[in-house]
RNA sequence: GGAGGGGUGUCCGAGUGGUUAAAGGAGGCAGACUGUAAAUCUGUUGGCUACGCCUACGGUGGUUCGAAUCCACCUCCCUCCA
């Protein structure tokens, strides 16, 4: 029990509470552990993983994880700001985007014993009259305790009525599930908390809540999210996440290391010494990242990432898996072809790319933007480091 | 319902009649360097059939040789009063 205990404590941001963390526990029965999603994001990345990795720790001592998709509430969406609101996903496209997210969080949780369940279920057929019901239960000033709330009401940013539905149903689907404990971020605590006080409202014993730390994106500022365009999806080709995973810089390494590794804090500590005493930090990352790509594909794609990034960056060698694109015209402008074949987003883009120097043919620099290509020509165009393609004119 | 303030490029934010494709910052991209797609430095950052043309400052219409800037109406947001 105390194992169990320090098993889950550890990578937690913050309990609440503990003591009854431990009374639950002490049951010794499997606890219904929940944890929501947002129905409009299916493509998980590695910030998602923080927290299902924990949910597939509670899997492995006996728990039942209640995989919620947030599908009525993604009408609204988690108020941010941003989408004032939501234009609501149709059947289909919550059914499909269920299904994505199927596939993708069977790489981590065992599906024996995952219960999938939508709050529609309950939201759809809740009347009128017992929304107002459920919304008397909470008040104005409470809801403005809200970091978020709080902050753009003093900014004097617009905050719709219904918004201040989203945490009031969130907490609600925790009465529904008759949740014992409930993850999230700590972004989500506000949310969480709304769920205990429902709960004790509707006779139940309030949820546990668990919040788990935040990882950042590839900026190492804000959040990793879709939208930010920070992320590193679980999905993505194994060299995609090498690159970007060498990418993190070095200091927010150790963050991403500690959050997302399953090496134990006394390795971690080890590692760290090791930079110290002189080691060089890439060969950390290195290491590290090849334990995620094994994680999510396995240990020939990380090794094979490993050796195409080493024979690009390293050798600048021109990798092998380029795309061939083919393009017809008798003639075109260098600057066309760069933009028809997707290396560049405008003309006026290929055009800076070519003054910058960042254009290569076949490996030779090319800066001259009076080039034209002509029919029956087949090259390999590189802008930048990155970005590759093998053209041929037809 | 009344009074006032505001809506600018990917985002934040200057700009109150012309030299404004629009200061500055963030972010993005590129180059150099390197230990790597880290760090640092530099450049660049609307589009196109490109020495020119087109589109752009919430929307529509107007004044003017000329408007992001002035006027009218519309629309959305904020604050205060009721």
């Amino acid at each position: 029990m105390k194992e169990h205990l320090i098993q889950i404590k550890h990578g937690i941001h913050e309990v609440l509470t503990e003591t009854e963390l431990q009374t639950k526990l002490a049951l010794n029965k499997p606890l219904r552990i929940k944890a929501g999603f947002d129905p409009t994001a299916p493509d998980l990345h590695l910030g998602h993983t923080v927290l299902l990795n924990k949910l597939r720790q509670f899997q492995q001592l006996g728990h039942t994880i209640l995989f919620l998709i947030g599908d009525f509430t993604g009408m609204i969406g988690d108020p941010t700001g941003k989408n004032i609101t939501r234009k609501p996903l149709t059947r289909e496209q919550v059914l499909q985007n269920a299904k994505t997210y199927q596939e993708q969080i069977y790489k981590i949780l065992d599906p024996e014993v995952t219960q999938v369940c939508f709050n529609s279920e309950w939201m759809e057929k809740m009347a009128v009259s017992d929304l107002i019901k459920l919304a008397a239960k909470h008040t104005v000033a409470r809801m403005l305790e809200r970091d978020d709330f709080d902050k753009r009401y003093k900014n004097g940013q617009p905050i719709a009525i219904h918004e201040f539905l989203y945490p009031l149903i969130q907490g609600y689907d925790s009465v529904e599930l008759k949740a014992d404990i409930e993850l999230g971020g700590t972004d989500q605590k506000f949310n969480l908390l709304v769920g205990r006080e429902l709960q004790k409202h509707y006779g139940q014993t309030p949820q546990v809540v668990l919040t788990m730390p935040i990882l950042e994106g590839l900026d190492g500022v804000q959040k990793m999210s879709k939208s930010l365009d920070n992320y590193i999806g679980i999905d993505e080709p194994a060299n995609d996440m090498f690159g970007k995973l060498m990418s993190v810089s070095d200091d927010l390494m150790w963050r991403y290391i500690e959050l997302l590794s399953f090496k134990t804090v006394t390795e971690i500590e080890k590692l760290k010494q090791s930079v110290e005493d002189g080691k060089n930090p890439r060969d950390v990352k290195v290491e590290f990242a090849q334990e995620i790509i094994e994680r999510f594909h396995n240990k020939t794609a990380a090794v094979q990432a490993y050796e195409d990034f080493i024979a690009r960056f390293k050798r600048k060698e021109i990798p092998t898996d380029i795309p061939l694109v083919e393009l017809v015209a008798v003639e075109l402008p260098i600057a066309n072809l760069l933009k028809n074949a997707g290396l560049t987003s405008s003309t006026s883009d290929a055009n800076r790319m070519l003054k910058q120097g960042a254009v290569k043919i076949d490996g030779e620099k090319v800066s001259d933007r009076s080039l034209k290509i002509t029919k029956g020509s087949e090259c390999v165009y590189q802008v930048g480091k990155r970005k590759f393609a093998r053209v041929r004119l037809i």
